[in-house]
DNA sequence: ACAAATATTTAGTTTTGTCTAAATTTTAAT
DNA sequence: ATTAAAATTTAGACAAAACTAAATATTTGT
């Protein structure tokens, strides 16, 4: 497999998740930032190789096989990612460019030893699952922090309200993108929340709940 | 600059400091594993970009820009292999191929934040020096063990005699490459060594110390 | 149902890095 | 100083991955 083409697969595979299950060839196009032309000509000979499922004209889908090598990649650019942001220090919002080059590095071995440094992570610093070896991994699912049931664990990956009073609210709060928030109790009068956060156990209100993301792993 | 760029600006490096400095076509493919027409045109685009400095016939050498490439190359490849050994659990021997790969990745960042996690190490496991961001490094030189002066540390880098019975003493000894071995004392009388390896001190002959080498800095 | 708009594929080039075979230059041997 | 051997370069071709322009096929709007 060459690089381009793992870049191909991985797409077809984040497209594929928008039901209807067949990919465009103009929207592969798009997320590799490429002509048309040219996802015509790479499907071609992705479906040779028996990794898609092609009709001309009729879009695209990923074979069992396209889906295992799929998953391979999506597991090592979500574990690099880990490593750039629990190890290395980068920030949740700097480390997508770099994963997309490392996610290609060829080593069984090293993906394996970096699962384990990294004491076999479930999730990345997006709160995307982490795939296992052979490929399985619990599905996530992205909520308004007010609607997530008490006891419940999940990352906070963005805001509804994204105008300036909010966010300078979240960052005197010292709530980020990227941080893992417990919901620990809610009180039935006002909706309000005790959450924690960096094992610091805070209070909000029910305005400022419902307009944070947090994703779920299950 | 190209994966294969990189890799050609690396060997030319190696390659140059075979004194003559010079270095031939015919070696260049030898090291790449390519034919030396292929070099020829590669020499040809390295040459108008500046990298290296080319006349038809007479080889080929590193311009200052192309040395500066070659060094950081140099670098991150050295870099990958300590964190592969130091926090992935590879051993000494398998960590090329992959570092041969991740040498490649482009991020300055990565390589900075890299380095500090490392604890900014000054060689790799083969006792080669790490080049710093701005090129310098620590010359180093292989001696055979009983050569090198009290007070040094070096790592294990082969041995002279690779007989079973002189293997089987080193392996029973714990004495592996890639080990370092600091010279505490020699006896007078009979040239013999204490050498403090993994933090134990032990006793070797001299006839041990003649069939080992050690790479050491400066 | 049919024309217009949109999506997709084909045909023909280009660039990068490689190859084989042939030509040329340099080096080594008599 | 020639000649033979070895090293290097040139010429011509190919596969991968991209592009542009033109040709088809599919969808959509009326
Ligand atoms: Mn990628
Ligand atoms: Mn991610
Ligand atoms: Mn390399
Ligand atoms: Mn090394």
């Amino acid at each position: 497999m060459t690089l381009s083409e793992e870049d191909y697969i991985k797409i077809i595979y984040h497209l594929g998740k928008g039901e209807s299950g067949s990919v465009s060839t103009n929207s592969i196009a798009a997320r590799m930032e490429t002509k048309p032309s040219s996802v015509t000509d790479m499907i071609k000979k992705l479906s040779e190789k028996g990794l898609v499922n092609y009709k001309k004209y009729q879009g695209v889908t990923l074979s069992e096989y396209g889906l295992k090598i799929a998953l391979s990649i999506v597991r090592k650019h979500r574990l690099w990612e880990v490593f750039l942001v629990e190890k290395l220090e980068f920030s949740w919002d700097e480390v997508h460019e770099v994963a997309e080059q490392l996610e290609h590095i060829k080593s069984e071995k090293l993906v394996d030893m970096l699962d384990k440094h990294l004491g076999y992570p479930q999730i990345d610093p997006h709160g995307d699952p982490i795939p296992s070896k052979n490929g399985e991994f619990k599905k996530s699912i992205k909520r308004l922090l007010n609607e997530v049931p008490i006891g419940k664990e999940g990352i906070c990956v963005g805001v509804k309200d994204s105008s300036p009073p909010f966010l300078k609210f979240l960052d005197k709060n010292n709530i980020a993108l990227g941080d893992t928030i417990l919901i620990v109790d809610k009180e039935e009068f006002d909706g309000s929340l005790h959450i924690k956060i960096r094992d610091i156990d805070i209070h909000i209100s029910d305005q400022i709940a419902s307009n944070l993301y947090l994703r779920i792993i299950e």
